[in-house]
RNA sequence: GUCCCCAUCGUCUAGAGGCCUAGGACACCGGCUUUUCAUGCCGGCAGCAGGGGUUCGAAUCCCCUUGGGGACGCCA
């Protein structure tokens, strides 16, 4: 086929993009720019029940982030929209109704209890449980008189019994039993139709040529290719990705955040350190939906998850890329990271930007085997990028990291000091480690806040021989008239040598003494940048604070 | 339970019958640098899941076992 290769990101609006998605999105977008083609946005908005107000935009919104901007879908439009399938529904209508006419769907109207009762019989009888076709479909008026009754009314799809073969591009050719497919649901009571449907329709409307996702899609592709068969559409090139896991080999999935909160909840509750009208309050949920919460039926929102951790001081794994970001990682480094799940080249280089990996990546070097997702991997390679980025990219990635953490002490700080800021800290990870290595010397100095355990082994420990050494440093810096980074240091080196001491029995009890913890930058620097006014207030305030 | 996919260091992977004494990266361990936290530098440990074949020769091909993962919805 000569056909421009057409890819397509297809998720649904359930909240932020996570990184699977973002891998598939990534793939998909890969080889439609590597062949020139085009990579398109669809929202799979069929699911009333699940579809969260502002996912849209979030998702949007991390893929931007991301750098991976579509050609056509929402937002930017194109010639096969609309490109919500919410708003599709008239051609999924359509298409059904051919089915039907043509003999190869039909009306059904089973209660949702008829249709549990016989899962749960065929699984008490140790049998895979099968939609029972009727010998003859229903006619209009029964339909209508099933409709008056207040009886559901889906369309199913009359599966043709045969064997079925997917052509995998990672995989090969699979080969599936006819029970592979079976009369699923194609158009839901609701009439909107359901997921297998809709993808069928819109890959065929958007002139999809090429469909990457992940292998838990793998079962569904029989289902797709009968449906294309019946519709008379072509059947695009499968690939399937491997899952992602976790280190721990489980299934990558938001419940990993959610089991972690719920888990440390209980213990609060059980502990008592937290009550249950409290942890009521923070999920935001009323009384029966907390229950749900609790005993593991339902999944809380990332916000109500935030507010627990923070609560809680529990750190959540990243598993959303909105989460990367907010931690300090650089897009780059996520998106190269997250190619490298299941691709690589063939030789061993791993760095890659966005335009080499277009120019790099090739389906066929996917592999098949799940990948377990290494955060200390991830770190490194952000360390790395860090490391080689101008200043340029660091100011602009630093903005960026800012302005998804807005309570942040660095936030309100001109570009020349962020500037200043990131050469003192140079060596940093994250944007994160940034802000823990230089944040507190912005705040206000009423907004000090001091380290238990630094204090203890820096100032007090020993008689407080450390504080004594704070109190004859205060004395001696009052003295620096110009306080410069070199005037300081000329202070600062005099009293160690004085005292023959190392830096490190001088320093760290200034740096207690000036943020009120043992991690900042350079010291000369750090009280260079704090001013002399506010260095010995800061000090003196350390002083009046241990002498409490 | 049924169906499907998969199997090289702890992790991500290179390897498409002899180039493998199995390469790289991360982690880990040891050392060095250092005023804290980091960074950086040097060195080291570590793997073809097991068993059968095929072949002059197998990490590479075939089979079985075992192990892992996924799917079995009016979710996507």
């Amino acid at each position: 086929m000569t056909d421009i290769v057409r890819t397509r990101f297809a998720p649904s609006p359930t909240g932020y993009l996570h990184l699977g998605g973002a891998r598939t999105a990534l793939f998909n977008y890969l080889l439609a720019k590597q062949a020139g083609g085009q990579f398109l946005l669809r929202i799979e908005d069929t699911d009333q029940t699940r579809n969260i107000v502002g996912a849209e935009a979030k998702l949007l919104a991390d893929l931007r982030w991301l750098g991976l901007l579509w050609d056509e879908g929402p937002e930017v439009g194109g010639p096969c929209g609309p490109y919500r399938q919410s708003e599709r529904r008239e051609r999924y209508h359509e298409l059904a109704r051919r089915l039907i006419a043509e003999g190869k769907a039909y009306y059904a109207f089973d209660t949702r209890e008829e249709l549990d009762a016989q899962r749960e019989a065929a699984q008490r009888e140790k049998r895979n449980f099968r939609y029972q076709r009727p010998e003859r479909f229903a006619t209009d008026a029964e339909v209508e008189a099933a409709r008056a009754a207040g009886r559901p009314v889906v369309v199913r799809f009359a599966a043709p019994a045969q064997e079925w073969v997917v052509r995998d591009t990672i995989l090969g050719e699979v080969r599936l039993p006819p029970d592979a497919v079976d009369d699923l649901v194609i158009l839901k009571a609701d009439g909107l139709p359901t997921y297998h449907f809709a993808v069928v329709a819109d890959d065929e409307d958007m002139r999809i040529t090429h469909v990457l996702r992940g292998q838990e899609h793998l079962n569904n592709t029989p289902r797709h290719i009968a449906l294309q068969h019946a519709l008379g559409f072509r059947t695009p090139a499968y690939a399937h990705l491997p899952v992602i896991l976790t280190m721990e080999g489980k299934k990558m999935s938001k419940r990993e955040k959610d089991k972690i909160v719920r888990d440390a909840v209980k213990a609060a509750i059980a502990g008592g350190s937290m009550d249950e009208t409290e942890a009521r309050a923070i999920s935001g949920a009323d009384p029966e939906a907390f229950a749900a919460w609790r005993d593991n039926q339902t999944q809380l929102d990332a916000e109500a998850l935030t507010r627990f951790a923070e609560r809680l001081r529990l750190s959540l794994p990243e598993i959303d890329i909105h989460d990367f970001r907010v931690s300090g990682y650089l897009p780059e480094v996520v998106l190269n990271f997250i190619a490298l799940l299941g691709w690589s080249a063939g030789d061993d280089r791993e760095k890659y930007a966005l335009d080499e990996l277009v120019t790099a990546f090739r389906v066929e070097r996917v592999g098949a085997v799940n990948a377990r997702f290494d955060r200390a991997k991830l770190l490194k390679f952000n360390t790395d990028a860090v490391a080689a980025a101008d200043e340029t990219r660091l100011l602009a990635g630093l903005r960026d990291y800012l302005s998804v953490n807005p309570q942040s002490a660095l936030t309100g700080l001109d570009d020349d000091t962020l500037r200043i800021v990131l050469r003192l800290g140079a060596g940093f990870r994250l944007f994160s480690e940034l802000e823990a290595k230089c944040g507190a010397i912005f705040i206000a100095d009423e907004a000090m806040v001091w380290d238990a355990d630094a204090v203890q082994k820096v100032l007090l420990k020993g008689d407080g021989a450390g504080l004594e050494t704070l109190r004859e440093l205060a004395d001696l810096l009052a003295q620096v008239d110009e306080f410069s980074v070199e005037a300081i240091d000329t202070a600062v080196r005099g009293y160690a040598e004085q005292h023959g001491v190392g830096l490190g029995k001088v320093a760290q009890p200034l740096r207690v003494g000036v943020v009120g913890g043992t991690v900042s930058p350079s010291i000369f620097e750090t009280l260079a940048l704090l001013g002399k006014e506010k260095t010995l207030k800061r000090i003196a305030m350390t002083i009046g604070h241990c002498e409490r």
